[in-house]
RNA sequence: GGAGACGUGGCCGAGCCAGGUUGAAGGCGCUUCCCUGCUAAGGAAGUAACGUCGUAAGGCGUUCGUGGGUUCAAAUCCCACCGUCUCCGCCA
């Protein structure tokens, strides 16, 4: 969430950053009056407080020396103090409770380098690579999902039938190629993130710590009878593995790496891009993240792009970097860079990765901080997300482009080391 | 799931049964200074976070797992929840 302080001293320049997401910003308004009143109440009762602990204190001492009739007195002359006390501070709590709720609400602030714009529409892209539609062989425009159904490799109508729409099954060859993938996406960060293998079912107040909640509630899986959630990415549980600690700066930047299986109804997006792989409920990833301080985000942010794309690069796939419009940005991020495959058989670009940085938004929410050297007290740390490999949309992409004329898929060279001496998936007799 | 024990500051650990100068003894760690050829040992002082008021110095408030309650007053008493440990049961 955003700074309370930011907002009360400067409240048009944070409405003006967050109205570049084309967001309402009516609440942020709704939260600088509440504030002053939150202030006025916390003053009164401050006050009364001071004084019942000095009262307190008095009668204390007064038994202790023997004069129990004076204390009598005192105790007296409380009444009514905690009447009065209770009314400002149910007034307070309740204040912020609701000043909390439009807070978590209010988006993170884009920065002033993020592209205008609302839509994907708006995009920048940065740069291309490896994408020529002429070179585009016809044995290369089947889509995947056909591709998998010919070489018994993709499974969705069985997924289907388990699960319901928007699931899938990967079989043999193509279940392995699945795990050599998370294998390739974890080994080439080996060098300097540490891989975690987190829950990926979590706690209301998990969930909160992200952003996830309370906005996009709809969007995550709940089990309710043990008010749980599945993790719609890895971010959520990185997020939280610190939540609520202070760390020392010698330990930052924190990089760390995760693969898990990600849940998501994707809402929103019903009977969109529904074939094959490009939308599915649940998928495996691996993210990379990170924790540092606010001068090493911004080579941070380039240094998680950086990696996300060279293991695009080396896969030898087509794909382009975005350089997301306001609008585009994910609630929490202040920029996001995204990188997409061009999937030739399915004829598009499939998001892969997005790389945010988050700023102290999560942070705040989450309470992580740091202690600065050589400075006295605590500063929120930054966190910096983005998907190191999505395995289903970058298992399209290469079932895509390297399919042969024959019908037989040829893997990347890179993922060699991970197929137990498969070279190509055979087609079929 | 059953029975019991327990959750205190960066860490360890008193205090809780008999509520009151306890934001919390003592120790470790850390910081600064003294001593010192170097290191070790020793001596002195300091060492939580958050909120709020204040230009500041500083004042006040909150926090002893979390949330309620009792009380003039709660780390201490009561209730609920969360978590940890031990034993039993079950189990990949």
């Amino acid at each position: 969430m955003l700074d309370i302080k930011l907002i009360r001293n400067d409240p048009e320049a944070v409405k003006a950053a967050v109205a570049r997401r084309g967001e309402d910003t009516s609440s942020i308004d709704e939260i600088v009056e509440l504030d002053a009143r939150v202030r006025a109440h916390m003053t009164a009762v401050d006050q009364i407080r001071e004084e019942s602990n000095r009262v307190s204190k008095e009668i204390g001492e007064l038994y202790r020396n023997g004069e129990t009739e004076k204390a009598e007195a005192l105790k007296a002359g409380t009444e009514g103090q905690k009447e009065n006390e209770r009314q400002h501070a149910d007034a307070l709590a309740h204040l912020q409770a609701t000043i909390r709720e439009l807070l978590l609400n209010v988006s993170n602030m884009p920065s002033p380098e993020a592209p205008d714009g609302l839509t994907e529409d708006d995009n920048v892209v940065v740069r291309v690579e490896g994408y020529d539609p002429d070179a585009i062989a016809d044995h290369q425009r089947v889509p995947h999902w056909e591709i998998g159904e010919q070489l018994g490799i993709l499974d969705v109508d069985r997924a289907v039938r388990m699960s319901g729409s928007m699931f899938a099954m990967y079989r043999g060859h193509g279940a392995h190629l699945l795990r050599a993938l998370i294998s390739y996406g974890l080994d080439r960060n080996r060098d300097a993130f540490e891989e975690i293998r987190p829950p990926t079912v979590v706690k209301t107040d998990t969930m909160i710590g992200t952003g996830h909640l309370p906005k996009f509630a709809d969007d995550a899986y709940h089990l309710e009878r043990d008010d749980l959630w599945a993790i719609p990415t890895a971010e959520v549980p990185l997020t939280s593995m610190v939540a609520g600690e202070i760390l020392d700066q010698a330990d930052l930047p924190m990089r760390l790496m995760a693969h898990t299986t990600c849940y998501r109804r994707e809402a929103g997006s019903a009977g969109r891009d529904t074939r094959g792989l490009l939308r599915v409920h649940e998928f495996d990833k691996v993210e990379l993240y990170s924790f540092c301080t606010p001068e090493q985000a911004q080579a941070m942010h380039m240094e998680i792009l950086e990696r996300a794309e060279n293991a695009i690069r080396d896969l030898g796939l087509a794909h382009r970097v975005l350089d997301l419009a306001c609008g585009d940005i994910s609630g929490a991020g202040t920029r996001t860079y995204d990188i997409e495959v061009f999937a030739p058989g399915a004829d598009r670009w499939l998001e892969v990765s997005s790389v945010s940085w988050c700023t102290d938004y999560q942070a705040r929410r989450a309470n992580i901080r740091y202690r600065p050297e050589g400075e006295k007290g605590t500063r929120f740390v930054h966190s910096l997300n983005g998907s190191g490999l999505a395995v289903p949309r970058v298992w399209a992409g290469i079932v895509e482009t390297y399919r042969q004329p024959d019908g037989s898929i040829r893997m990347p060279d890179v993922l060699l080391p991970y197929l137990g001496g498969l070279t190509e998936i055979p087609a079929p007799v």
